[in-house]
DNA sequence: AATGAATGAGGATTCATTCAT
DNA sequence: GATGAATGAATCCTCATTCAT
């Protein structure tokens, strides 16, 4: 679309290609902290270090923005192999353990923690948005999660349980924790904490899985 | 919209003591259709049956409406009976299934599940109000949990569990659960779903709580 | 001013044609302090002990207070025996400092002082108001004192000066005193200085009536 | 209003430089027309040729303008060299005699003349403002006043007054017309008779001020 | 006579967006 | 490509005034 130039070599004048991101750098700081609503594109603007016209060469429109912040975070995801954990035969539980441990290690970065965060906060005024982080998230990470637990069940490694249901079994607490600590700043929000109750989450529900007692209720 | 045609209108109608409620009413239902700065004062008022002016009258200023509403759905929350949860002794299990059967049924109510997405959404620009329900509700119940767990475990009726990280398990899926289906229409949000969800979270949890086999991780 | 009931004894109900000087009373401090943009009608009422629709019953509108308030104080200046002035033969000197000297006491009397300094911040937007005390006040004490001047004058009691810009010269400090003092404290605002202000002057201007030695620019 | 046809009306006029400016220019001549509360913010602007918005590129508030009106205005003054005044020694009644005829031309102008009338009628509502004329008008010119005639009685060149109460007796007069022209249309508003009256006000003063009769008390 | 609930016009201010340069 | 001056719609809030009771 845009690159008219590419490299009018070392890079003198700051490169027209890297304005968009630093755009979205600045308005995901921005819209941490204050929210979207109360930050001026104006702001945006000026800690990205161009002037408040200049965005609208690369942003339509002050919600684009908020759509490319999401999209840029989504995009890696979508690359991120949820294949494997769906294509997985054996026991689930190390899967299972090994993607809240990436997880919980990606929740540390706050640049990261920020995009579900924002998508949450703005949802009633941005529904593109968090269809579009539905879509290119949890439609695929929940789906490859339950498929997961539902392989476990059938080849007899995990109790049979809902699929879909025990997925918010065990992604639930780590989502609620990540909403809450922001929010209410309920339990501390070191990022350690985050760790911990993974642990002990873990050890509860893996414990709770076990093929040999069964259940009640 | 409703009804074009009540009676020759009464311009005045006099009866001071229902409108904060009809007030808070229509706030209710705008704030969670459209979010709070979407939601203009005079949209309010029309909703409510009154003029602009008329809701100053009531309420010192729009986001005064927002604490309103959140303090008088916190109201009935304060007077439950904690205290009977913290001071229970015996196998937790069946007290905690208690409460979430009671908190599965207040939700079903569109008004009550408002408040707490409400509080969500709008946490960032009134932080006052995210800490008034965080003092209120989330303060009280956590707590209270907390104890109930740490009680079981020392009684040995459940296994040796960090209570509040455990608290966490219990509640995590469920408001998480609130949350996605409001804002990702993430499992059909029929108040069944809800049901379902806690059903086969606390066979998994109450069966990871079991005192005989320690778990593993 | 504060304790609505001073005295329960004989008059049970407040007597209605009571009322309206109430409201003025209220309305005079009210305008001194914050100026008559900035004082509400309720204000007023609630000062006065009284509701705001019931100010309503005596004033048509917040300007006709300002308008009573005036003409309140005005009532008795009109009556006050300028004619007198106006028909004195003689040296005009001594009753010049007479008539200096009851003004510099009746302006002791902050309730008195505020009339003229309302009426000057409020002269932009209420001239029928500036135009009241004109008449009442400016047209009847100004003339009189030229008159006195040129009679004293014509009897060579005095040098000849021109009667009108004299009548200027003799209250034009007086007159300046009381704004710069209520608008920008100069000069220390205590009654004091206003007579010690009116002896200095009078001892020059008087002096430089003198008829003998006419001493012109 | 003013001129209907200017040309095709060019949207943006693009001159920065001058805009405060001619913000100002139309607010002095708004507000000392209507007063500053009856004057509104899209009045400024249209009457300066801009949009409401725009004027808030240059003020931050309807306050900043007045603000600005009278720093600007004040200024030159601030310059003005009072010094000269205060070091004079001799006869200080032609310092006194130039002093004046200078205020006297100085308020010929209508634009000037707005400034003190402005800080007098809104002084209630802008205390700031009042002070800072104050302190860069009143506290600069009364004092250099005083110390010229403290020096000239000293010297014997003048009788022996209060320094600071004859400054009132000299000023008062001329600061009494300017009010009451503006306010009550009180003596006619022709800058020839302010030049009249200080002609005959210095004559009886400089008479009065004579060293050789002593005055009374 | 008195109340006070209700009205509704009016104005300051903000800010996303545009466009001449 | 970049600027930043300019726009104007949108909205909160105030308050003088009215009127059913």
């Amino acid at each position: 679309m845009t690159s008219a130039t590419d490299s009018p070599p070392p890079k003198f004048r700051r490169r027209a290609e890297a304005r968009p991101d630093e755009v979205l750098d600045a308005a995901l700081v921005l819209f941490g902290d204050q929210g979207f609503a109360r930050t001026t594109v104006d702001q945006i603007a000026r800690k990205a270090g161009l002037s408040k016209g200049a965005v609208y060469l690369y942003f339509q429109s002050k919600e684009a923005i908020l759509e490319g912040l999401v999209a840029r975070a989504i995009g890696p995801v979508t690359e991120a192999a949820f294949d494997r954990i769906e294509s997985f035969r054996g026991d689930p539980r190390p899967v299972i353990e090994g993607f809240v441990r990436l997880l919980v290690g990606a929740m540390r970065d706050p640049n990261v923690r920020s995009i579900p965060l924002l998508v949450i906060h703005e949802a009633p005024g941005a529904p593109d948005v968090a269809a579009m982080f539905r879509r290119s998230v949890l439609d695929r990470a929940l789906p490859a999660l339950s498929a997961l637990i539902a392989q476990g069940a059938a080849s007899g490694h995990i109790r049979a349980v809902d699929p879909e249901l025990t997925t918010r079994t065990i992604m639930g607490p780590l989502i609620a924790h990540i909403f809450l600590a922001d929010i209410f700043s309920v339990g501390n929000a070191e990022p350690a904490t985050l760790r911990r109750l993974a642990d002990n989450h873990l050890s509860i529900v893996f414990a709770g899985l076990e093929p040999h007692k069964g259940g009640p209720a």
